[in-house]
DNA sequence: GGAATAACCTGGATGC
DNA sequence: TGCATCCAGGTTATTC
């Protein structure tokens, strides 16, 4: 299930393989993992082979390679289960492989990035790039004002330098919804799933369902904080795997998971108060929180 | 226009 | 052993 850190991990491992490469040969395995690529498998082949790639950006869960003299880019996103995996040339199939580029960089020679995803919920696609409305860099890892069109609408992440923290509260202040539902929608703040949402108002003892406009100032600047926090130290543990659903470009876990104190902890001791943790449903899936430090407001 | 919900998708786990 | 059902959840289209 990659998340903001689990995407930052793989953006990491792409970009010294990546920039600078030329793209040899690109196999389409199959059509849907195309599905944000309407123009087809033969369009995504015919325009892809012999682009030079030249960076490896991300934006919250979105990671887009910019095409060289072309104003577009190849965009990724993984979904809940895709995986940007790094091969030597010729290397065997990935058991899910939808989609496999040969690229040859000038440093590092050939490689193979494929793309694989279980639940095909992750895409790929060749979209144009558009201005950025602050003007500020398309995401990490950009050195230009660019986003692909198709991520235009999607807000920056809490790490990015040009978050702005006084649109977020003003944002929250305006919203009727549960804090955890507006914390999961992307076009507020990016790159925050069903795990860091849950480990952030768990860190923050702020109860989902809460309203967001009941939350003060105070309360956003230190959801803001543990926010940064968890995304952080899940960075620097490589991110969260609970299976083979999520690896680094190399096909390794991350460990993040054994740092979790709500998601997936439900039953389990409360790390602060020692009370249970609750499991509740919410929003086609599940909430995570301890009932007695996060006490509805 | 904002908010809430359903649908997409597949394999592992579980129950019968 | 085999089949049916449930579950995981990011994004987007649809509905309210």
């Amino acid at each position: 299930m990659p998340e903001l850190p689990e995407v930052e991990v793989v953006r990491r491992g792409l970009a010294p393989a990546v920039t600078g490469a030329r793209v040899v040969a690109v196999t389409v395995h199959d059509d849907r993992s195309l599905t944000r690529h309407p123009a087809g498998a033969i369009d995504f082949e015919t325009r892809l082979v012999d682009a030079v790639l030249v960076a490896a950006v991300r934006r919250g869960k979105f990671l887009w390679m910019p095409v060289a003299g072309t104003g577009e880019a190849l965009v990724g996103h993984l979904g809940m289960s895709g995986q940007l995996l790094l091969r030597e040339p010729g290397a065997a199939g990935e058991r899910f492989e939808r989609i496999r580029l040969d690229i040859a960089h000038p440093v590092h020679g050939e490689l193979a990035v494929v793309f694989a995803d279980q639940r095909t919920f992750g895409s790929l696609a060749i979209d144009r790039l558009v201005p950025t409305t602050d003007g500020a860099p398309g995401g990490l890892g950009a050195s230009t004002p660019l986003v692909p069109a198709q991520v235009a609408h999607i807000a920056r992440d809490v790490l990015d330098p040009a978050f702005d923290d006084e649109d977020f509260r003003r944002t929250l202040a305006r919203k009727d919804s549960a804090v955890k539902r507006v914390l999961l929608d992307q076009t507020v703040a990016s790159g925050i799933g069903n795990i860091y949402a849950d480990e952030a108002l768990w860190a923050a003892r702020i109860h989902p369902e809460t309203p967001a406009r009941a939350l003060t100032t105070r309360a956003v600047r230190a959801l803001l904080a543990q926010l940064r926090l968890v995304l952080e130290k899940a960075l620097a543990e490589g991110g969260t795997s609970f299976d083979a659903q999520y690896v680094n470009v190399n096909g390794q876990a991350g460990y993040f998971a054994h740092s979790l104190n709500a998601y997936g902890r439900a039953g389990l001791p409360c790390a602060r108060c020692g009370g249970p943790i609750r499991r509740e449903a919410f929003m086609n899936r599940s909430s995570h929180f301890c009932p007695r430090c996060q006490r509805p407001r």
